[in-house]
DNA sequence: TTTT
DNA sequence: TTTT
């Protein structure tokens, strides 16, 4: 009926592109989150939470997110499952982002950082993709426009699980 | 950094209850979550997410919550690993709740549903544990006066990670 | 960057539904959200919260909510201000739904309210526009197909703030 | 029954700390967070959302938040009303904080801002105050550990609507 | 009255 | 002005 997360923190490793059969994009990466106490032995721990995003999202992930960025995601809780090649059933819990927020800037390098007038909050920097993200930060899900998205086999990827609209033309077999 | 889960759904079956070697109430459920779309095939779907909570909440959630029952839950997500007898990894991701709302009262059937004066928004009836549950439904986390928790060893409720002093005597080795 | 709100309460008063100018659907209700504590003296105390909800949702809200009932929101909070006939600024926080999800059946009284089988999440029935949307319960935001919105002028109803497309044939001057 | 906000974004000032005639820390700041999508006009838009916070969270934001600094927040929107002085009923919503993420450091100048290694996120630096809470950041509301709080009375900061134990010594009349 |  |  509901099903809402927020989660900051930051990625693990860069992020991971790919495109389904039919071509539609999905990035992977994982967040740690630190836990707001530390463990019986005082140390510091932190959950370690695996994000899907999808198409327009995805690519823009692909292309500003960075190990060790700080950043913002929103988002359902999924619980898929597949048959795995033992024929044993395993769980596959995975944040799906319809919203992302980069809460830290690209260039820390030859950052300028400049403080940019009329600016704006979040964002992200070039230096990866060559510069430009023209509009930066702002990074909601939504649209499907055109797109179409397919379950792939023996799990990874299966789909964002939304209705769609699949022509024959899509299907790889 | 952060990290905020709300769901509501309803329960798959009973909540189970246990108690750490410590004496720590721990109670699981799962909820099914309604995805908010139909698959391709035009199948309303679900995610099944498991819910665990801690002293107090877990005996109340015990007590007041049934199979079937609308529960809207408010938590962070885990993610735990153990080793199986196999001597692999196994990943699970948990909800650990600190705050669950029973959205449906507990008497459908001889229910007087009296509206109890001091007044409260949801509830959740006798029937169960004999009745009153006056005041019933709030069902906060918080509070660990004088308990404590521990990890119990392969797996299962390993505990809920947050730093608990734990004395000698609590230790069951 | 990121504005997150998620209420559970009931409504104080059926919801009042508008059209702007050009037509577009607005839907306003009050939440009363019970505070998880009591006052100083031992009150159970509520904070009342102003929802607004746009186009399709905004219909399906004054078809299917009544007063009293136990509804969930989601949405973003809005901080709009406008110039009284006085001359002075007044500010107006309301939450903006995109997601309103029905949490108790309307029919109360001659009420079947049979158990569903494997069991529906939320739903809401009949009987006030005629029956339709069996189910219901399921209210997203989202589309504004062919819909447009305006600014009115001296507050109320200014807008939702998003941007959309206005054509002349739409405006009211 | 359930109210959560998280929000993230930018403080419009510094934070001005008062204490309540009980000595009750109590912190407010305006927090101004960017609309996902521009006005009709094109232009960027924000909301601008009064944040209160209370005790240890109170003295910790006071201390390290600053104008400007990227913040994230979460909450529960609370409505409290009072008369002006002309008898009219004035209401006020604010967001009261229980959980503050400081997601910028404070050194932005002779910042050496290392990359500490597997990462620590969110922090926030000293330099304000004389130092001390290196690493900082992780700033959960919590704890009344023998603080009391009152109502004082024709308005701001009345309480934060907690149930509180006084003792007569802590009453200002 | 507002931040970047 | 408020719900249960």
């Amino acid at each position: 009926m509901l099903n809402r997360v927020i989660l900051i923190g930051r990625l693990t490793k860069d992020p991971e592109m790919r495109y389904t059969p039919s071509g539609v994009a999905v990035t992977q990466f994982t967040l740690a989150v630190d836990r707001p106490f530390t463990s019986g032995q005082g140390e510091r721990e932190a959950d370690f939470i695996p994000i899907v995003t999808w198409r327009q999202l995805a690519e823009t992930c692909a292309n500003y997110l960075r190990k060790g960025r700080l950043t913002a995601v929103e988002g359902r809780i999924q619980v898929r499952n597949y048959e795995n090649n033992e024929g044993k059933r395993v769980y596959v819990t995975e944040v799906i982002a319809d919203n992302v927020r980069f809460l830290e800037s690209g260039n820390r390098d030859g950052g300028s950082r400049e403080e940019s007038g009329g600016g704006y909050a979040g964002g992200s920097g070039g230096g990866y993709s060559g510069g430009s993200n023209a509009g930066g930060g702002n990074s909601y899900g939504g649209g499907r426009s055109g797109n179409t998205s397919r379950n792939t086999n023996n799990d990874p990827f299966s789909d964002d699980g939304r209705p769609i609209d699949i022509s024959e033309d899509d299907l790889p077999f």
